[in-house]
DNA sequence: GAGGAAAACCTAATGGCGTTAGGGTTGTCA
DNA sequence: TGACAACCCTAACGCCATTAGGTTTTCCTC
């Protein structure tokens, strides 16, 4: 019973499927999402176009694994920036923020997960379930919010978090298509994000109901 | 000097463009926009894949015609929602969903005109132009309503207009990725925008500055 | 109506792509 | 050491966008 190691084999395995996807990444930053190639992505690591598929049964199986590779990290972004800081009102600006800034940073991704332009892509159920868990996350975040008092309970409902992750939507989407090389803080759009924060949270003021 | 018809020729020739492009409206709605194949336009046209260089000297310039027909549609549908309407709110939130309303309708040309996802497409700026238009519009719209006063004066800014549209745009992308199948009176996104602009004018209520 | 130019369309070919089939080599475990 | 599987290869298929170059059709002018 010498399964301490993970069978040194599937290790080297698992090393070169990182390895692939993290070609395909760079790739995509320079080319363009749709653009991804394999034929390029097995020049890059000085194999045959056939090889990748000892990997990857399908191109359509490397956009998978993006997918997730990608809803994993945001997840994992906006869980950080939830940690450590106690303030209810500057947590919220602060996790706003770490969200728009991964999407920025992180465009390949982004255009990805959020706009569904590879033709014949569909995110399999295992690759879309950390993206599940990211909105569980900001329900309850809200839901703390909410416990604060700083929020109606409306906020936290579906048509709360459609509104929520719209705007944030707006902003993103028109940062990556008008300017996408701007940062973050200087961004025509990204730059809005406290003024929709504080529309959200004026919409759903704890004082008074909606509807 | 028998030029009264233009040439008969051009007046042809032209048809046989706009049927190229009407041909590849349809195929990018069933296929994605991204998989446009210049030999299944061909093919539908009973024409040689070669023959289609006649009319546009590269499949780029198909996207840059339809991104150019796509904003002159939309201007003019926007337009035409602001005509026959007084009362200045109503005259908001119709010309408001009738642009929503066209993006949902049109999902190719919104893909093709606001998310930039075709690797290599920048559309030329005579195809930019007719957004432009679009834009005024809706500054010219804004400074109106300004007039009217029914909003304070920094909605027409630079920065309200980023709102406006940011928060248009969110509406539109998240209703097309997440359902794009819906009516725009049922869609989970889509039919926030009553919501959304109560916000916008909460937000630049005439009576109270910001900054 | 005849001649000629240009427009419209064709075939052939190039180099790229994703993918499949099938054969050889190499590392690993019994 | 033998055997098996993982790994990587070459060859090939059918698709694509695009170019080159020739042929037919259309239409204006004389």
């Amino acid at each position: 019973m010498s399964t301490t190691v993970p069978d040194r084999r599937t290790r080297r395995r698992q090393q070169t499927i990182e390895e692939i996807l993290d070609v395909a990444i760079e790739l995509m930053e320079v080319e363009g999402v749709a653009a991804l190639s394999l034929s390029a992505v097995a020049r890059r690591l000085g194999m045959q176009p056939p090889s990748l598929y000892q990997y990857f049964p399908s191109k359509m199986a490397i956009y998978d694994a993006l997918y997730q590779r990608g809803n994993e990290l945001l997840r994992d972004a906006y869980r950080a920036a939830r940690a450590n800081i106690d303030d209810q009102l500057e947590l919220n600006l602060s996790a706003a923020s770490a969200f728009c800034r991964w999407c920025l940073e992180h465009q390949v991704y982004a255009q990805l997960m959020f706009w569904r332009t590879i033709p014949g892509f569909e995110p399999s159920p295992e690759a879309y379930a950390p993206a599940l868990e990211s909105i569980q996350d900001l329900r309850e975040h809200l839901e703390a919010t909410i416990e604060a008092g700083l929020l109606h309970p409306d906020a936290a409902s579906d048509e709360g978090i459609a509104l929520y992750t719209a705007m944030l939507a707006g902003l993103i989407s028109q940062q990556l298509a008008n300017e996408p090389d701007a940062s973050f803080e200087d961004g025509r759009f990204s730059r809005l994000l406290p003024v929709v924060l504080e529309m959200f949270y004026q919409r759903y003021a704890p004082t008074r109901g909606t509807t």
